[in-house]
DNA sequence: TTATTACCTATTGACATGGTAGGCAAATAG
DNA sequence: CTATTTGCCTACCATGTCAATAGGTAATAA
């Protein structure tokens, strides 16, 4: 299950790539428009400024913005940085497998095309297909 | 992430699978091959046995077996015995959907076409496909 | 009748989830 | 220079899930 943290995270984003006209766009909008509580919300995005995902700016005409073009986000990245990982089992979200069963595993061949495929479709979503 | 209870789920049937011959296969074999705690597989085995995906004898030559054959088990319904539901977020887990943002989501579409995904991968495959 | 096996209830510690509360720091409009 | 706006930081909390463990009772066959 995608917790709330990615679902907002992901709503988050799609809300700074419809303003991003609009220069910074304080988090209390973003709170109003996307009905989530804005201190919950400051959770989320401390977590996608220190991923780069996104910028911000004190005081007075502060807020948020994204760093990068809406078609230059993957939306497995977004997800990645607040879910911590797209893996289905723990065995393959480390870098390498240290399952000491893993020769001889029948399980293993099914978790990685399960992984391979979440994996495909997440990285293949862009941020602006999201856009309406 | 599925959890132990599913993957260990999944190893159990393959097992019984294996041993569909020798009658009903006690837990503690069980236990003992895939080297999981016979304590904690009682759980699992319980779930199991009520969604009467197996059946379970007790007393001497007694234990579990599958209830049909192993080309008729989807994957999924093993998945999903044990971990609730396959959605990936909550909307979409109940058979109606009750979120009022439901018009106008632009998430919606991307979590439908994930579940459908997933639901379509673990429903496709059988526990026959991974016997060795 | 005894060994074997399933089946039942309860408990545990650690961690994640989904928040809330309060205050400090930075920046800018006036 | 000051007041206001806004981000940023730490701490806390209630609830639930995860991954087990412990100890017992009931059924069954040799």
């Amino acid at each position: 299950m995608i917790s709330t943290k990615g679902r907002y995270a992901l709503r988050v984003m799609i809300d700074l790539a419809e303003h991003k006209d609009q220069g910074y766009v304080p988090l209390k909008d973003i709170a109003e428009r996307q009905q989530i509580s804005k201190k919950y919300l400051e959770i989320i995005v401390r977590d996608l400024v220190s991923a780069k995902l996104i910028t911000g700016v004190s005081g007075k005409r502060g807020g948020y913005k994204l760093t990068r073009d809406p078609d230059d986000y993957a939306v497995g990245e977004i997800i990645e940085t607040m879910e911590g990982s797209l893996s289905p089992v723990a065995c393959l979200a480390c870098e390498v497998n240290e399952c000491p069963r893993q020769e001889g595993c029948q399980t293993l061949p099914l978790w990685s095309e399960y992984d391979t495929m979440v994996h495909d479709f997440f990285y293949g979503k862009k941020l602006v297909d999201l856009l309406k």
